[in-house]
Order: C-alpha cells, then structure tokens, then sequence
DNA sequence: TTTAAGATGAAGAGGTCA
DNA sequence: TGACCTCTTCATCTTAAA
C-alpha cells in the first residue's frame, strides 16, 4: 500500500514523482496557502486562468461583472476570446445573438490613459502570460513565441492557437486521430485529424460562444410568454429512477454527444433540485450530456434526488448485493414495536447534515403523553410534520428519535463504523454523512466498469468527501490501482485514509486538498506517473443550490457551488492530455 | 476553543380544483 | 390553463454549554 498525503509531499524527500517544476509558483495558483482557497478575487483570478483566459481579460471580465457572477463572467470571457481585440468579428455572429460591438467590444474599452489598460495593449508582460496561456494548453513554448512572432502580440490566444494549429497541420501527416470513438473535435469539425489539446479547446471555446449567445437571448427573451422548445428547461422525469434500476426494465442504450466521448470516463452528481436553469448550465458544460436523475428511495429507505451526468455505458447494470432494504421498518426493525398506526411513512426523506435537537423530541413526547395510542388529528399532523422533517423514527413509546450516525451510514450504503472514530465529532458525522453519496445509488451507475477494468482502474476523485466513490468501487470488487483524492476538509480525508487501510488496499492513495491547485502541469506529471486516470468521479459543493439554504442559495454562482467549473476545468484538462498522449 | 442546540424561510415541484 | 395549496430540501448563523 502507497499512502501519501499532501502535505507530505511538500515535506517528504522520498516523493520521487514531484518535480521541482512543480513546486514553482505557477500564474494559476492562487496566493498563499492551499488551504485558503475561496472566493476571493485571486481565486477566481486562477479559476478562469486555469480555463484559459488571459489575465487581462479575466481581470476586465470581472471588474465588468463583479466577483459574485460567476456565470456571467464566463460568458463574458468566452465572448472576449471569440471576439478578440476586433469588435467587428461580433458582427458576424448569428443574427439572434444580442451580443453587440458596444456592449461587449473589447478595444473600444481601453482607456489608453489608465495605465492597466496599457499594460493590456502590450508589454513584456502579456506576451510572458500568453506564453503561459500557450504552453497550458499543450503548445511547446516554441510553438507559443513562433506563433506570437508571426500574429504579433496583439493577436488574441485563440488566434495564436489558431496559427498553432494550422503549423500543425501542414506538418502532420493526415489520418492520425482514435481510431474509435470519434474525438469532440472530430464530431465538430468533421475532420479526419485526431485533435490536439488546443485544437478542441478552440472548438469548445467557439461553441460555448453560441452557447453564450443563446443564453443570452434565452435571458431577454424567457419572460415573454411565447413558449420556445430550446429554451425549456430540463424536465425532472417521474418517477425519478433515471436510466433504469435494478429489476425493473431500464434503458440501454442512448447517444451520447460525440464531444462527451472518449477517456476519461467521467461522472458529476449534484442535487436535483436546484434553482431553475442550475442543471442547464452544468449540462451545457459537459458536453451536453442529458442529466440522469435518480431519487435513492429506490436503492435503499430513504430519499435522495440526485442528477447524475456521466459518459458511462448504461447496459448491463447490476446491483450490489445484498440489496438493501427499502423501508424503515425492513431497514430500522428495531422500530417496528412502536411505530403508531397513524404514522404512514413507509421511507425516510433526505438525510441532511443537521438533525432534530433534543428538545424537539422532548415537545413531541409530551404532546402524545397525554393520549393513548390515537392522538387527536391536530396533534397527529404536528408530530408527523416534524418527524418527515426531521426524519425521526420510533424508539419507544410516545417516543421518536432522530437518526443514529451509524443509522445513517447504513442507510447510505457505507459499511459500519466508517465514519466513526479517529476524532471525529458526532456533528461532523452528522455532516459528513449528509453530504456524501448513496453508495448504491452510485455503485449501480459505475457497475458497468468491472467487466471493462478487470486489472483496476485510476481514479481522479473530486470532493472526495467521506469516499463515497471509492467504497461503491470498493464494493463492486473494481481493483484501485491508483486513486487521485481532492478533498478540502481534513476530517473527510480522515475518514477516507482511514477506509484505505481498513480494507487493507493494495494501490496508490494520494491525498490533495484543494481542487484549484491542480493545475495542467501537475495533473499532466500525476498522469504520466500512473498512466492516465479511467475515471473521473465528483459531486462538487451543494451549498448554494440546495434547497435547505435559506441564507446563500445562489446557484452555481455561490461561493461553495462555483467549485463546479474547477470540476469541468480539471476533466477537460484530463480530456485534453489524454488525448494528446494517445 | 469546541461542540451542540435552536432559530432562521424560500424556491420549486407537484397536486387539486375551478 | 392558471391559481392556490402542500410538501420537501447534501444549510447557515448565532448563542449557549461543555
């Protein structure tokens, strides 16, 4: 077993794989501690350079648009590299497309008194930022200055890459490319060529700029009342059982966009019901993939909707055995004896990170203690009103408790004790638990992995949290060669360190703590090590877009759910280097 | 300093009914 | 079809207790 942690790779000698140049402050870490990364304007400074804008686009994007929109600013980036410095180009754009010359041009902006936007027009320091820009996209640095030297350092990133490429072309022999499927690149263009990194991400870049522009026009136009099919938002199916569940008849086949097609095999989870549009956005991202919602009460006794979006096969799918059983009093037996007759709650309602107090608890009992086994009907609807919205179940007489932790585990598919010990309090239990997966939920989606990895697979986990993937592939018998965990609170990683040697796993753990600091450079030096990832596997923040949140429900433009576009960022860069080492 | 308790609504889906 | 209603929701913040 090869465990190692974050911090000992900063402190250990041993750590062969780290290269010196990776410990070099690169423009797209943020300052200071790893640790500390938030919503700060440094860190979304990082976030959209480790997307592949320039710094002084970035910088205008969010000056223009504010830290908290972070939708917006994309859109905005993604306009200003379409665009480039010619404000004209805009004009070519589709009809439909609001995006004017005046409200987005880029050079009509530039005060050349202010002497940032001088900085911006030239200087020594753009060139070394689009050098930069060049080179994370998978150019030599060669590439990057001769193509700069022939643009001029005025030209825009794409254009450069655009120069890049054609290069490229002249020099390639035509026909190279997989051989099966077709790249994103390949689907977009029609062409016969395998893309290289840059090559797709300029498609990309071009295709969200439509995107751009339609969610533009989607923004001005939703309000009228005329009901436009493109402009639908996604539709939660009934029931919500996805693709299929086991033994009952399912989907097996579907098309997936060719852009999503291809190494690594990925898969994001979020709540399903967040705020209208949240889904069509994290949709749009990934390569627009129809989202697979599935509500957990038909894995185990308790809800739990969820959107699913991945790149996996859909056919042969099976359980994990035992199958967990599917109602309280089947899961919770030690209920049944007191359970009221005038209780109809078959399956518990979502597990959340907080629980009932004991005071609550207390009001009940003393609610009930006054009448026999049938309650007056008032009384019946309070009790059952806080037990669907605390979950509490029947200990004893006229008693109810909230869920034990251990009752919460088992409910979510974990093995006993998994998050039990070593330190942890029961809030943080409580907490942890909340946010994690259902394990059988999500072994049923990666089931269809076993027969394609026999040997094992490598694994990129993002927010890990208490390993919820890693116990699902666990259980599956999949082998874990080697797994990349990125998990912020030290708590989780804990847990999951603690999983590993439990189960006594032979492979590779590595241990990150912070998603923004994994950047090309280091995901490229990790892939080279262990050969790639096969799967990419993460449910980024919730926070603000659960339904819980009374304070900060923002969307994907909240400080924790933002952490969705490090999620796209880091698979397309995985997409993007496997690519260029076929 | 850490942990637990208690108070804090709103968004959105889905059902019913006129 | 739209108004109205019920139900559910991977949470956050402040304060008190240990």
């Amino acid at each position: 077993m090869d465990w190692v942690s974050d911090s000992d790779e900063k402190n250990s000698d041993n750590f062969s794989w780290e290269t010196d140049e990776d410990d070099k402050e690169s423009p797209a870490d943020p300052p200071g501690e790893a640790s500390e990364a938030g919503p700060s304007q440094p860190s979304l400074y990082s976030h959209f350079i480790g997307m592949g804008f320039s710094g002084d686009m970035v910088e205008k994007a969010i000056k223009e648009n504010g830290e908290g929109n972070v939708e917006t600013i994309l859109e905005t980036l993604l306009t200003y590299s379409a665009i480039g410095n010619s404000p004209s180009d805009c004009e070519d754009a589709p009809a439909e497309c609001p995006v004017t010359s005046d409200e987005y041009s880029f050079d009509s902006d530039i005060d050349t008194d202010d002497p940032n936007d001088q900085d911006f027009i030239e200087g020594p320091q753009e060139k070394d930022k689009k050098l930069l820009i060049l080179v994370d996209m998978g150019f030599s640095p060669e590439e990057a200055d001769a193509a700069i030297e022939r643009c001029g350092l005025d030209s825009s990133v794409l254009e450069l890459a655009d120069s890049i490429h054609a290069a490229q072309m002249a020099e390639e022999p035509e026909g190279i490319g997989w051989d099966c499927p077709k790249t994103r690149f390949e689907a977009a263009e029609g062409s016969s060529y395998g893309s290289t990194r840059k090559k797709r991400s300029l498609i990309e870049v071009k295709r969200k700029l439509k995107r751009s522009c339609l969610s533009q026009r989607r923004r001005d136009y939703v309000r009228k009342s005329t009901v436009d099919f493109d402009d639908a938002p996604l539709a939660i199916p009934k029931p919500m059982i996805g693709f299929g569940i086991p033994f009952e008849k399912c989907i097996t086949r579907r098309s997936l966009p060719e852009a999503a097609i291809g190494p690594p095999y990925f898969y994001y989870e979020n709540v399903a019901l967040a705020p209208k549009g949240v889904w069509d956005t994290i949709s749009r991202f990934l390569y627009d993939i129809e989202p697979e919602f599935v509500d957990s009460k038909y894995f185990c006794a308790a809800a739990r909707k969820r959107a699913y979006i991945h790149n996996l096969p859909i056919e042969n799918r099976f359980p994990l055995l035992p199958i967990p059983a599917k109602t309280i009093q089947e899961a919770l037996p030690m209920t049944r004896q007191w359970w009221p007759q005038w209780d109809k709650r078959t399956q518990l309602n979502c597990l959340q990170t907080c629980i009932a107090s004991a005071k609550l608890t207390e009001r009940i009992r003393k609610a009930l203690e006054n009448y026999g086994d049938l309650p007056p009907p008032r009384v019946q609807e309070y009790v059952l009103a806080e037990c669907r919205k605390w979950n509490l179940v029947w200990v004893g007489h006229h008693k109810v408790a909230p869920l034990e932790p251990d009752e919460v585990e088992m409910l979510l598919g974990f093995p006993n004790n998994h998050t039990r010990g070593g330190g942890i309090s029961r809030t943080e239990r409580y907490k942890s638990l909340g946010n994690s997966f259902q394990v059988n939920t999500v072994a049923y989606h990666l089931s269809v992995l076993k027969s394609m990895f026999p040997n094992g697979i490598n694994l990129l986990s993002l927010f890990s949290g208490i390993g919820g993937a890693e116990v699902a592939l666990h259980k599956l018998g999949i082998h874990l060669k080697t797994v990349v965990s990125v998990e912020k609170s030290e708590v989780n990683r804990n847990i999951l360190r603690s999983f590993w040697e439990q189960t006594n796993q032979k492979g590779n753990l590595i241990d990150l703590d912070d998603v923004q600091l994994l950047n090309g450079d280091r995901l490229e030096s990790l892939m080279k090590r262990y050969g790639g990832f096969d799967l990419v596997i993460g449910g980024s923040p919730c926070n603000n877009l659960a339904g819980s949140n009374r304070h900060t429900r923002d969307g994907l433009e909240g400080e924790h759910s933002s952490l969705f576009f490090d999620y796209f960022r880091i698979l397309d860069l995985v997409k993007s280097i496997m690519v260029k080492n076929l």
